[in-house]
DNA sequence: CGCCAGGCTGTAA
DNA sequence: TTACAGCATGGC
């Protein structure tokens, strides 16, 4: 396998941070070696004071892959200026978690291995979803050899008996990922199509899906469908606004906030790349 | 043991 | 429209 490198300074990017944060659950690192299938083929990443060296993709399929592509200094320019005008000031809470996790990239992954691992998701933490997205993977993927699976595709999990997935940690997530799978195999249009529509119909489509509330459809655009502007809303970024910004919402309210309140929210609050400044607050943690 | 986790579905008001 | 029970399981 030839080994290439890509030159990128260590102050740019985080393969460990990227790989780590809970975007994606089907990578495993072994030494300082991380490891995953991307589009069939075995790909194998490491980060250096070089760069990243890489194999089993193309430099353009791991720019596009890692997010390389995108403008972090007008991503975070265009972030700290809403936010100031927004609340007429600075905002040093998000300063401090952007120093933090700046060095991230929103990955752009498969679709469906995104949306099944996010139906996964449901109620549980990032290192039970990576258990369970890997006992899938080794379980019911196609081998690509070395010990190595690609992911399933939708018509091998639709054709999974419920016990089956439930012996891979699935829980009650397990007729969802079925219904879905069928749903998925029989319409090999309807991923396709959703980078098609504008952000909230190809929501509304998604959430069609058994398993896919608002949550797991915003985690899908966002890592799979580089709509950077989704604002997944989880336990504990609702915690964080609730904590850090209820205050300056405009929209206040009595009771509990739903869903989209605080989506819409970070989307006025933090402009077009929301689902950035997202991502910088809730990978400032250990996973 | 009890509580929490990158929530969703179904039902009731 | 909102409220809420129920859901499986591992981690801590």
């Amino acid at each position: 396998m030839n080994t290439h490198i890509l030159p990128l300074s260590q102050d740019l990017f985080d393969l460990d941070l990227t790989l780590s944060c809970g975007q994606i659950f089907g990578w495993k690192k072994t030494g300082d070696m991380w490891s995953g299938v991307h589009k069939g083929s075995i790909v194998s990443l490491i980060q250096n004071d070089e760069g990243i060296v890489y194999s089993g993709i193309s430099e353009s399929a791991l720019f596009r892959f890692l997010g390389l592509h995108d403008d972090m200094k007008k991503i975070h320019s265009s972030i700290e200026e809403h936010i100031f005008s927004y609340r007429n000031g600075q905002d040093n809470f998000f300063s401090t978690q952007y120093e933090l996790s700046k060095r991230l990239r929103i990955l752009r992954q498969d679709p469906w291995e995104c949306l099944v691992s996010f139906i996964c998701s449901a109620n549980s933490n990032v290192r039970t979803i990576g258990k369970r997205i890997n006992l899938i993977l080794d379980r019911h993927g196609t081998s690509c050899g070395k010990g190595k699976c690609k992911f399933p595709d939708p018509c091998v999990l639709a054709s999974c008996s419920e016990r089956e997935l439930r012996d891979c940690l699935a829980g009650y997530r397990a007729p969802y990922l079925i219904k879905t799978a069928k749903y998925i195999s029989t319409h090999p249009d309807f991923l396709p199509s959703i980078a098609q529509m504008s952000y909230l119909d190809a929501k509304r489509a998604l959430m069609v899906l058994s398993g896919v509330g608002p949550k797991v459809a915003d985690c899908v655009l966002l890592f799979a469908f580089e709509r950077l502007e989704a604002v997944p809303i989880d336990i504990r970024i609702r915690s964080i606004i609730e904590h850090q910004y209820a205050p300056i919402i405009k929209f206040q309210k009595t009771g509990r906030y739903s869903y989209d309140d605080l989506s819409l929210f970070c989307q006025e609050y933090f402009g077009p790349y929301a689902g950035y400044a997202q991502q910088f607050l809730f990978a400032t943690r250990d996973f």
